[in-house]
DNA sequence: TCGTCACTTCGGGGAATGACGAAATGTTCA
DNA sequence: TGAACATTTCGTCATTCCCCGAAGTGACGA
């Protein structure tokens, strides 16, 4: 009773990938829903290659890209189902801290 | 198309309240609906007087939490309306980003 | 008014994070 | 095989985060 459950590691490694502003600006560039090079990205956000692939492995980490190697090039890519599934698992554990309706609530706006 | 937009002023705030363990750890303490004071929050996670009001802090300005006094106690309590809003905007934020039918009917938001 | 309790704000210390360049790994082409 | 290119991993440094104790602010009771 003492530590509640501190919530779920894929759900965790999801949050924490989002956290950061560098790594929400990434995602905002597969917004295309296309693939992209990790050069690519480097230079789209101004990073050192080095510093994008590692970002973009926390991404992965987190469930929201996918990578695949295409000869010399890893291309990324969003990963729709299991964004959707980590958010999904996000607002179950959310709306289980705090439901929507306790007792008498004020309906909506 | 160069920079995209980098995500919601609040819906950052609300990402960076939720990523750290500690403040998660605190946001299951509200799962029983209820309030809760600063020192008693301090208590149940082991943590300072001073630390746990500064992460309430966070967690208040996430959209996560709201506070009011009473007497000498300020009662923190989960805003379920609020939380609900910014985790729908989130969602509607990585549903752009990586839509759930790639590259087949144009959802209209 | 004074003292006490609860909380917030301030200043500092230690750990984690984000960035870089250099070096290592893997892949293609001549 | 060797050169060239893309990515990853490694070592390092600056910044940020989390935590604390001390000092400051607000509210109640003697």
């Amino acid at each position: 009773m003492t530590a509640p459950t501190p919530l779920d590691g894929p759900t965790r490694d999801f949050l924490k990938a989002l956290a950061s502003e560098t790594r929400q600006q990434i995602m905002m560039l597969f917004a295309d829903g296309r693939e992209h090079a990790v050069g690519e990205i480097a230079a789209a956000c101004g990073l050192g290659q080095s510093t994008a692939s590692e970002q973009l492995a926390i991404l992965r980490r987190g469930g929201l890209l996918t990578s695949a190697r295409d000869g010399k090039l890893v291309r990324y890519r969003a990963d729709p189902a299991a964004i959707g599934d980590r958010l999904a698992h996000l607002q179950g554990y959310l709306t289980c801290c705090c439901p929507p309706t306790p007792a008498a609530d004020g309906p909506a706006s």
